[in-house]
DNA sequence: ATCTGTGCAAATAGTTTGCATCCTC
DNA sequence: GAGGATGCAAACTATTTGCACAGAT
């Protein structure tokens, strides 16, 4: 069974165990978030769920995030956007245009492997980390 | 010579370079930076100069940013930072405590060579990075 | 003299909070 | 039935914009 599949269940359980009830807005958000591998803001996912009040959207996001569930991502201006976070699996990176705003994913295990390297050496408990590369994207460059 | 020291020069000369005459408020954000080695928020800046306007803060950081000579980062919560942003020098990165919000740079010539690798593969044209740690800092930790 | 830079105040945009009500356990 | 979850609206905070005036070239 693939991680994405597993995490809506996984964050069932893990708000269970947390004391927190099955109320719909934070389920909704949950299952929307099952099905986006990359950040979208809490004002698209408010957009996308018009009967859910955009304070629970909010809400839920802050409870999720703190249980690890899901990781917040400043990619640079306006609003933060949030995406799933696998456990064991892959964690992915974004490299945003800075003139059209796209956003591409990536993995790198040389990056990750000096990350890690760096949360021993240093006196914090590393949690979570970005990585956010800049620039100008291959069409917006040909113009 | 160092480069913190030629920093505000370089600054003087790219903004006149660009058109720009020189005014009161740009003219102290400059001074400012040059004398911080590490990220401030456009609230702080405008803290630590009153007779200044607050959009021209922003504004002043705007046209920095765009130029090349300050960073802005994104740490997380609340406001953006910016900071000076030395050329061919080494820049750092940063790790921040989720609970006391201290904020701590360092440099890793290993994370450098990943992100200048992964710059190199990808269709973008990589003008810059940002690498966030977050986690609980020691004095936190033991609490 | 011209045209950019600045300050103030108002407008925006994202996010948070207060509170009455709904719903889960 | 009790206490968390939700929706609405208001409050807040950071940032941007409009505009008249000051200041640099």
């Amino acid at each position: 069974m693939s991680p994405a599949l597993d995490w809506p269940e996984r964050a069932r359980q893990a708000l269970a165990e947390a004391g927190l009830r099955s109320g719909a807005a934070r389920r909704q958000v949950v299952e929307l978030l099952a099905g986006e591998s990359c950040a979208l803001t809490a004002l698209e996912i408010d957009r996308r769920l018009p009967e859910i009040g955009r304070a629970s959207v909010y809400r839920a996001l802050e409870q999720l995030e703190e249980l690890g569930l899901v990781q917040r991502v400043d990619l640079g201006r306006d609003a933060a956007g949030y995406e799933r976070r696998d456990p064991g699996g892959h964690h992915h990176h974004h490299i945003v245009c800075q003139r059209c705003g796209r956003v591409i994913a990536f993995e790198d295990q040389s990056l990750e492997r000096a990350i890690a390297a760096l949360g021993k050496r240093s006196d914090f408990n590393v949690a979570s980390h970005e990585v956010t590369l800049r620039g100008e994207c291959a069409e917006c460059a040909e113009r």
